[in-house]
DNA sequence: TAAATAGTGTCTCTCAGACAGTATGGG
DNA sequence: CCCATACTGTCTGAGAGACACTATTTA
């Protein structure tokens, strides 16, 4: 750094500047009684205070390294999970969607496994898990609507042509489970045969030599193979038509 | 509204709460001399000043109803062209990658055909088309290394399972002119046959009866049947490997 | 009619879809 | 031994890859 800019960042001042107000806003997914659900948080504050919202807050950039973190942290906050899959879907920024004034969030979502929530976070009054389907016909605060929508549709999108939606199942699963999942978010019956064939072809799970008891004949426990992150390049788990080439 | 709310919005002084800096960033992209290459900007303030940058700059809350619109408006200063293909890629948001403060920045990239710029533009000092492996290898401002990877990657992924590449041609091209296209994009030669069977079957091109002077058998040229817009749907142009399912 | 590029015919092999069939547990 | 659910065998049809072949232009 040369002198010259030295004394340039030490004459700056950032806060002369009126920039948007910015916040991270999560859709927070788990499947549930054989549905997709979004937790929604009622609204304790003005504006659009009553209304159900997604979880979410302003960056605190004295808390927060990264957007990252705040997504981390209000995730933490609301479900006490640490390690989710997180992954930033899109970002809304304008003049209209709040009404303190021209507004930016960062939407990200979380997939989580219901099973490793806290029982006790279930009986919150000002939270609460809901259908996506359901949700989207709720008058949600601002332009979460919308938000909603985009993430749903990208967790959808997914769900064709990756492997992610694994990382809304426990440690150790069964292939009909997995079946299931994909089938609850692409809202399409697959064909059994297929899944297998391609899951297995994938090289992604592997077998426990685990069963967990049942009153019929018990499945098979897999577990992952390895670690799902942001980015990951598995192959997809549905047939896809080829592309363009 | 309610007056409770009303009261509360009249007390409301966002300027009260440091937010981070907002920038938007963009990738624009066209193909020339048989390569990718992306427009980069010779930086004339601090911080980084005299390195090349991608352009970018402030969100102006007066004067940009959103973020496209902050894009748009950068993209029509540095190129002339006002409706290119626009799409958000990422959001980075943290302490340390501008060392005026907690710095914010939306990515998005744009396609352009390179024949539509105005001629006059390519002789300006401080603004010039790198070929994009090139422009990897200089020492670009802030963190635009890692934004100029995520566009190009978000670019090339769409080339394998999207028709996107399509608006870096120009409004009539040949079926071979998009076939080099994709292959610059993806790295590797197609098959020939196999590629126009896809383009042909996705029913996105149509013949225009017309040709282009040429010294050899001059080729069909075709038009988009429809326009290409963010998230518009069409089927990829090369063959990927089928899903999960 | 030669050269060069545009564009096609057609074989093969892979694999998704379909679905009937087998396996394995508890009652 | 019956039932329900887990899991497999196998046929078929679609279509991607490969590549040799034909077509069309100028010189």
């Amino acid at each position: 750094m040369t002198d010259d800019e030295r004394k340039f960042l030490e004459a700056y001042d950032a806060s002369k500047f009126a920039g948007p107000l910015a916040t991270v806003d999560m859709a927070i997914f788990c499947i549930r009684d054989d549905a997709l659900h979004v937790l929604l948080i009622k609204r304790g504050n003005h504006p659009d205070k009553g209304r159900w919202a997604l979880p979410g807050g302003f960056v605190d950039t004295r808390r927060d390294a990264d957007t990252h973190a705040t997504a981390l942290r209000k995730l933490a906050e609301k479900t006490g999970i640490a390690t989710p899959y997180l992954e930033q879907v899109v970002t809304v920024g304008s003049s209209n969607r709040d009404p303190r004034g021209w507004a930016l969030t960062v939407l990200y979502f979380a997939l989580i496994d219901h099973a490793a929530l806290n029982p006790d976070s279930e009986n919150v009054e000002d939270a609460e898990w809901v259908d996506v389907h359901e949700a989207l016909t709720r008058d949600l605060a601002f332009d979460h609507r919308d938000l909603l929508t985009r993430a749903a549709r990208r967790l959808a999108d997914k769900a064709r042509y990756s492997a992610l939606p694994l990382k809304l199942l426990p440690a150790e699963f069964t292939l009909v489970e997995t079946q299931r999942v994909f089938e609850i978010l692409l809202g399409a019956p697959l064909e059994k045969k297929s899944f297998r064939r391609r899951i297995l072809a994938a090289d992604i799970v592997e077998e426990t030599g685990r069963t967990r008891p049942s009153a019929r004949r018990p499945a098979q426990l897999y577990r992952l193979t390895r670690d799902i992150q942001e980015d990951f390049a598995f192959p997809g788990l549905i047939h896809t038509k080829p592309a363009l080439l």
